[in-house]
DNA sequence: TTGTACACTTACAGTTGTTGTAAGAATCAT
DNA sequence: ATGATTCTTACAACAACTGTAAGTGTACAA
């Protein structure tokens, strides 16, 4: 059974949302277009989409924002679609990660060329997670970091995934014993904190020390201190 | 110590040709120019590009079909620069791989910026080698071949990642031993037998039986099978 | 302050996987 | 047929990974 491609639209202007949706939707996509844009990072991330098309000109925070924010944290390829038919935006939104730039009116038969293009790009590439200048090669089961590269052991990798994959948010005991032994018929709680201690050993030989910190009662969350945190900022 | 990226420039026009190589030299970057249109492919495969910038219009075979060429046999991107200012090829262009299609004449700074996105996009890939329908994760140390994944250890994922570097050429048991066991000072010759066993023993696993061929007197070679190879013909 | 729940650390041992050695069998070319 | 080349199998040393056990440290509330 093969997940078909999943199409973001990130468009304000209601009728060319739905032409669009329809457009990907013939060819046999699933999409999602946005549905308001009090928080529209929060919506993207959570539809975990493969693809994103995204409009320049939104209500809030600008495309331009959007795409850089999205492009610091999601490693899905960013289309831009928008009435903007200048080089110096073009070149900007390149410059901030955008993966093509195409102008309304557009072929409908370019967008999709090019949309499956990157969909097929980034599909060959094996899985990286990224958050801040952290990535995870979920493959390799090795993380880098700052031109460092560290392999971890299958269990502490799997651990780190889930870590990464819920940044920056908490990360329960319960879902990580869940994920990794199964059900809740595990019998050991130690050994959770054993594979801590060990991937924090194994992140301190990289410079990434307090990178996975506790929160008492309720789990682990990945935090880069403020201090390694300043190399990110652009 | 970082390395420039390479760019090679596939273009029969020997004014333009400079151009761009003048271009993309004066933002830092290696560049060949192509000397040749007499195997396109193999002076292409000598250069080990990080990109290549591809005319469709060219004397003998033409860039749709050296573009469908290379991206089955490599990972560097293609950006298709081209006279040629109609959907139809651009859809063509697209559809055999290219990743991106520019028209000229073409802006420089529109140029440059496609270009190093791409670049960007790439570098951020964990590498994979390809040849034929096989691909290898470096990083991972793990083939790939239709659906199945298969993990090798260290010493036969360095020799089998050679094999694919080299293909569809032959690999000289010297070559090897050097590599992985360093200089001419390794003992036992067997060492290397042993590990061809293994490796073979692996791919079995996932069908590729007799995918490593000896070529008695002179090394090692990966092929596929007449049979296998069915696959791969579009 | 003291007790309790929670979290951390270290050491150990079973298991598995990887690597090179050794010895002998099979295959090829002349 | 014979010597050179190549292949195969078994073995043992070594390293890495994983969970267990037992004890230490820390936060928070009574």
């Amino acid at each position: 059974m093969i997940m078909k491609p999943c199409i973001m639209i990130v468009e304000d202007d209601l009728y060319l949302r739905d032409e669009l949706i329809h457009t990907f939707m013939k060819e046999g996509y699933a999409v999602l277009g946005i549905s308001s844009f009090k928080s529209p990072e929060q919506e993207i991330l959570d539809a975990h989409p493969d693809l994103v098309v995204l409009d320049l000109n939104l209500p809030g925070k600008s495309g331009f924002e959007l795409c850089k924010w999205l492009k610091g944290r999601c490693t899905f390829p960013i289309l831009i679609l928008t009435a903007r038919d200048n080089l110096g935006d073009e070149l900007r939104a390149l410059g901030l990660g955008a993966d093509d730039y195409l102008t309304k009116p557009c072929h409908p038969g370019r967008l999709l060329a090019r949309a499956s293009r990157l969909l097929e790009t980034y599909q060959k590439m094996p899985p990286l997670l990224r958050f801040g200048g952290l990535s995870f090669d979920v493959n390799a089961c090795k993380i880098m970091w700052k031109t460092a590269s560290l392999p971890l052991p299958e269990t502490e990798g799997r651990i780190f995934r889930l870590l990464m994959e819920h940044a920056p948010g908490i990360v329960s005991k319960e879902c990580i014993a869940d994920e990794l032994w199964g059900g809740s018929d595990y019998v050991d709680e130690n050994i959770l904190q054993v594979n801590m201690t060990r991937l924090r050993k194994n992140l301190d030989k990289i410079g990434l020390k307090d990178a996975v910190q506790t929160v008492r009662g309720r789990g682990y969350v990945l935090r880069l201190s403020s201090e390694t945190e300043t190399q990110m900022k652009p």
